[in-house]
DNA sequence: CATGTGTAGTTTACTAGTCAACATACAGCA
DNA sequence: TGCTGTATGTTGACTAGTAAACTACACATG
């Protein structure tokens, strides 16, 4: 049986660049103190404030007992608040002070994207946008990328 | 100061199709009692038996602690064996098991590679691999891709 | 010869997830 | 009215990595 070299596979690639944009992405954030998996959150809630923990655990492809122990990391921060919805439900929300920092961080993202993607001409960056995109569409995928 | 929107970046994209690339690769290995970073293991070993730990652990870009844990786990599996090489040098290569193993595993991967990529058109497939390329070597990137 | 220094692999403490068991609170319904 | 089922969030045991301290050895040099 025939063994591939690995270098042949599209998936190789692609896994290099996407393992070292989000390294360099997580490098970048920990300078404001947050993990790339705190500022996914607190991403979510920017637009979507007051959100069901079970709802943003589909959303970020976590499970529930992640997206519990990260909401108490990030209140413990006083990034994200808690507030009680009837029986066992609760929704959360960015803190004013939270909020304020999303600003921030969605700066590093924008020079994080433009390190790496800023290097392709207009063409190219047209291109890799629209061929990954339709993977996602032939193969459903829903989940919005966390790590 | 504006907030962006996550999709519009292609990191986005890149990350989201990267990690559904690899979970489904994980669900397959994970078939044969093997995780990815296992996988990543026996098939470096598979070309450069007797290999370093400190160099496959830079080939890997995983520290020397992960690489001996990754070893250990390895070994009492019967997939691995390790060599004293003078000194505290020591050599790591697949035993006859372990090496008997790789064809099945590759043509999982195989399987992946064209479960997602085989979507594409020729054309698109090549161009995706050529920007994707032109990154690695634009970026300077070395560090095969393990998870 | 003795000793200091560099390098290799291991170990320990920690982090950030998963999975599965759990407790709780409501909703529908006899 | 009270029972049962289902969904929600939390917890504990576990996994797989990192970082940094540690250990063991070889070798150059005074």
């Amino acid at each position: 049986m025939p063994v591939s070299n690995l270098t042949e596979h599209t998936g190789y690639w692609l896994r290099m660049v996407s393992n070292a944009v989000s390294q360099d992405f997580a490098r970048k954030v920990a300078v404001e103190g947050v993990t790339v998996a705190e500022w996914s959150f607190m991403r979510a809630l920017f637009d979507g404030d007051g959100t069901a923990p079970t709802a943003l655990a589909d959303q970020m492809g976590m499970t529930r007992g992640a997206i519990s122990k990260l909401a108490d990391r990030l209140v413990s921060k006083g990034l994200v608040s808690r507030a009680e919805a009837g029986g066992r439900g609760q929704i959360l929300s960015l803190t004013p002070t939270g909020r304020a920092q999303v600003p921030a961080l969605a700066a590093m993202a924008d020079a994080n994207e433009a390190e790496y993607f800023g290097l392709l001409t207009g063409e190219d960056r047209e291109a890799l946008g629209r061929i990954l995109q339709s993977l996602v569409e032939r193969r459903g995928l829903t989940q919005a990328p966390v790590d």
